[in-house]
DNA sequence: CGGAATGTTGATTATATTCAACTGTTGTGG
DNA sequence: CCACAACAGTTGAATATAATCAACATTCCG
């Protein structure tokens, strides 16, 4: 099992480091200045498949903000087993909340692919909370919408069927533009990491897609999925 | 079925809002004439038993403050169920994250008791949070708090069986000295109602404490239940 | 090439829901 | 105060859903 210590090679590039954390929408408005001085005690780190980026229970190091790469947030279960919460996407971050109430961390963060993160400490992200009104702001709405998506994620899962939820999640990958009837979509992460993600097995993954393709609903190669009936997939999300 | 306008009586006692907002941890340290001028803008509302307060996906009236009384948040399902966030008690408020972010509500609230509470418009709270510092702080520590008790709350509802869940719920009910080996607790809501908020029926909650107290567990007489054996309680919940 | 990780499939089992019938409790109006 | 309706809780039988177990196939990579 990795350890943290060993999830990937760190640097301290004060441009990087600037570029990252300036696009975060945490910093949205906020003075160079104050941007500048966040970059210059925060670190780059990067990671290899499967690293262990933070562990729940744990203190956090900071705030997680994803470069590039793929990260998932999960509850472990037991026997290895674990519930995964959501992804972790460039231009995503994470830890807001527990980094400012200095709470431990609430779940693991494993890196899925290889992965480059921007980690900002703690200490002076509290304080630039206290002297910039701007940033306050920033964290306020950030928390709020977390808050708020974290319900529609319990909301979707809960009292929905495993079908229902997988069909929900492939009507949500395609294309927004509802015109096109079909259209091919590429699973962002293997089947077995979707399951984590809808909180069935890998064998229920299996079977619920070869339902969809015997319905004649999708063709499948591997991780390429094309729906052939939006609108019936639709429906059995309802 | 009632609605939000038969939600109960509504009243504008000026001395028992500004009581009942300058308790609430959102305006800790929040001065007086600041606390005034929200209270000019806020009403008490008195529920009966039953009355919705909010619904899913309407705009929210304001942020909902408990006086007294108990009522639930809950995602509604089909056919009349529902699934129980969460139970909102006395000197406990909602509605915070969708007002500030002037997003539809995202459960349903449904008094549980005769209820009275406070109702804060939103724009008063949206200027105060531009205005006072100290206010956007406390909005931050509440938002980043209900962000990781949601989170923690997904936590012991995902892969934690039923009996589980329970025997974890009636612990978190017992008195919380460690010491006694008995104690008498009485269940804030109906054992319907405690179904709906560990997610299963009435029939399994049922079934559920008929196995408790067969295995000598618990003693049950209508809604007080005397634990029996917390040691072995406790090792049901894991 | 070979081994590890990922994915598939069938059989079996566990968990909780659904349906249906019934009992107990509570609050209200006659 | 009692009758009765509405609500709350119990119980058993049948059913649905997805997990688990076990075996095997496929793909990915070094």
């Amino acid at each position: 099992m990795a350890s943290i210590y060993s999830a990937g090679s760190a640097g301290r590039d004060e441009r990087l480091l600037q570029g990252v954390i300036a696009s975060m929408p945490m910093f949205r408005d906020v003075d160079r200045p104050s941007i500048g001085l966040i970059a210059s005690q925060a670190r780059i780190q990067h990671c290899r498949p499967g690293a262990l980026i933070a562990r729940q229970g744990e203190p956090l190091p900071g705030v997680i903000a994803v470069a590039y790469g793929l990260a998932k947030l999960a509850l472990p279960r037991r026997r290895g087993e674990e519930k995964v919460l959501r992804f972790l996407g460039a231009n995503e971050s994470f830890g807001e909340a527990a980094a400012l109430l200095d709470r431990p961390c609430p779940v693991d963060v494993v890196a899925l692919t290889d992965a480059m993160l921007a980690v900002i400490p703690v200490r002076p992200l509290q304080q630039l909370k206290e002297r910039d009104s701007r940033f306050a702001n920033n964290l306020v709405r950030i928390l709020a919408e977390g808050l708020l998506s974290l319900m529609a994620e319990v909301d979707a899962n809960s009292g929905r069927s495993s079908a229902q939820r997988l069909a929900a999640y492939l009507d949500s990958l395609a294309d927004p533009r509802p015109g096109s009837v079909t259209c091919a979509i590429l699973l962002p992460v293997t089947k077995t990491a979707l399951a984590a993600r809808l909180g069935v097995t890998k064998e229920t993954i299996s079977r619920l897609l070869r339902n969809l393709r015997e319905q004649g609903l999708i063709e499948m190669t591997q991780r390429k999925i094309t729906i052939l009936d939006r609108v019936r997939l639709a429906g059995i999300a309802s």
